[in-house]
DNA sequence: GTGAAAGCGCTAACAT
DNA sequence: ATGTTAGCGCTTTCAC
């Protein structure tokens, strides 16, 4: 039973209350035989802090500080609003409270921005989608400077320095993309619509995804051909016309995947064409996407629970900020949700 | 801010201390007048307990009785197992521990046996999975008369009285089901295979999923022709020769599915054999059913996440019994995961 | 019926 | 370097 206090850590010890006190926050001002005996007597006596005194006593509170790209609701990004919600409501008894600090993930100076904005406010903790890598490594070269704790979420950087990760396995998910898709026979040909703006992109995100996709292919199905067509999200008449010459050039193709979360951008082409007994599948489950899903425009969507993702790493990160316990396991990599218009109900 | 203290509203209302704790817990020896005061006070000021001093203070512990049937590794019950001990871990700070009592899921004296054990335990609240329609009516009947709340996992009864419910939606599974296993073509024939056992139960757990699954086939595929082969899972030699005398009389079929947690019993017959290129789905992520699906012997696996159920259920409860909270929705039924062995590694 | 007072386990300011 | 002490917000005797 966690019913050793720190009175029995101190009268065994020998000292007060006080100096106890000051080893368990690693504050100075204690001897090192004192700061020994204690430690020693902690571990002998299994002593385990009551966080909840702790709490009422020391009523400070502090932030811990989310550093994510902006996004309109509907958007990959705000998929991970809920989650990070409910971690904030859960942390909140605790005195935790969440800062969100956005930033343009298309414009590098607007992340530089945010950074030092998160470094001003000298928060408990941050978490972090890295968009941009060289810079991400500088900000949190910092924050190991100060001793601040930071996780990732979506993607990660290699140091080793941050506590917890939480994502998606990309390469994977590609290769799972490409059996889901193929599963449906024959499978000779395949359209695969991509982003324009990502070819330019200085680390294209679904890249390992796509890997992931076009291995599978060669491994498994090496007579099948993969077409790429390239789409401007913000034209829809461009696309419309870049479908329609695809299609009047291979009118064969059953098969449609996208590896970013814009399935949604090409259905209203295949509705308005009458186009059946296709099969499509996409990536993220955003508001259209799971609209399309119900109306089996769409047939599959693999998604990662973003909110999940936000969620556990938050949940970690206050862990370790208030309870100083350390994650179970460090890189997290999430299930992939299989989606289709009979379990999407519930999801 | 919750920064209004219990010192505000009583010097508000014009008592002390004592006076507003004694109706913050419905205690005796309020005057009406105080009391009407004090709730006024209270709703005005919109004071929030801390529970956290509150929990300081008052230094009792309490206990949830969690009523499953007994099962051993493996087993379908299991699957809660690690559910359960996460949000008994998460109690435990709140001065919650929960009390396993186990029953036998065949044996109706078993299970009654059970509910008189909790009943004399006079836990704070009870988790309950309801095999026995009846008898679980009686009992819950008597919890609510003691004023123990109550809640329903994987399966629930209705009445008015629980406080929130988890499970799956049995009836969409099937036709879930039914999708996955048929969307590779052609498929005319599909064997299920059936536990004997079930045929005879009081209430089979699986019939609901039967018949979306059938009506499913119905509706879009009304020319497949669905066949019915029963086993008893202690019976391994049985097995294999009906499964045998099955496909020699049947070789055309190629889609097998199972409405239980089962699959992984006909699994060794289709290695034994080298059947392949099957479609094979099953439900529930029994370690050997994972273990089939990373050989592709079976190739979907249908589940539902019962630790997850379980931990909710849980949550909620202690929510309600500690902080007082109504749950944020009263049935909730979890989203049916699509497991292939591309996605199972991290489930 | 109600108030006063002594803690719960811990923190932090103030002494020494 | 270390001890003392006054709370944090709430519960729970024990008087009156």
């Amino acid at each position: 039973m966690g019913k050793v206090t720190i009175i029995d850590v101190a009268r065994l010890s020998g000292v007060s209350k006080g100096t106890v006190d000051r080893v368990l926050h690693n504050r100075e001002g204690v001897s090192a035989k004192s700061r020994e005996k204690i430690l020693k007597v902690i571990g002998e006596l299994g002593y385990e802090p009551n966080v909840y005194a702790s709490l009422l006593a020391s009523r400070k509170s502090r932030s811990i500080a989310v550093l994510l790209p902006d996004s309109s609701p509907g958007e990959f990004w705000s998929l991970y609003a809920s989650g990070i919600e409910k971690a904030g409501a859960a942390a909140e008894p605790l005195n935790i409270s969440l800062e969100r600090v956005g930033y343009n993930q298309y414009e590098l100076d607007s992340f530089r921005n945010a950074c030092s904005k998160v470094l001003e406010m000298a928060p408990a903790g941050v978490v972090i989608a890295p968009l941009f890598k060289a810079e991400t490594s500088l900000f949190t070269a910092k924050l190991r400077e100060k001793g601040i704790p930071y996780v990732f979420i979506d993607t990660k950087i290699e140091d080793d320095g941050y506590l917890v990760y939480y994502g998606m396995p990309m390469y994977k998910s590609g290769y799972l993309c490409a059996d889901i898709l193929s599963v449906v026979r024959p499978c000779e040909e395949i359209l695969v619509v991509r982003i324009e703006r990502d070819k330019f992109r200085q680390s294209d995100p679904t890249a390992s995804r796509r890997a992931g996709f076009l291995d599978y292919i060669e491994e498994r199905l090496p007579e099948c051909v993969v077409h790429n067509v390239f789409i401007d999200p913000k034209d829809p008449k461009g696309i419309e016309s870049r479908l329609r010459e695809f299609f009047a050039e291979h009118p064969a193709v059953r098969h449609i995947a996208t590896f970013n979360s814009r399935i949604h951008l090409i259905t209203g082409f295949l509705e308005k064409n009458g186009m059946q007994g296709l099969r499509v599948v996409g990536f993220d489950n955003l508001p259209a996407n799971l609209d399309a899903l119900r109306k089996d425009t769409v047939n599959v969507l693999i998604t990662q629970h973003p909110d999940e993702q936000a969620a556990s790493a938050i949940r970690d990160l206050v862990d370790h900020v208030v309870f100083k316990k350390t994650p179970p396991r460090r890189d997290n990599f999430m299930h992939m949700d299989i989606l289709t218009r009979y379990n999407v109900e519930y999801y």
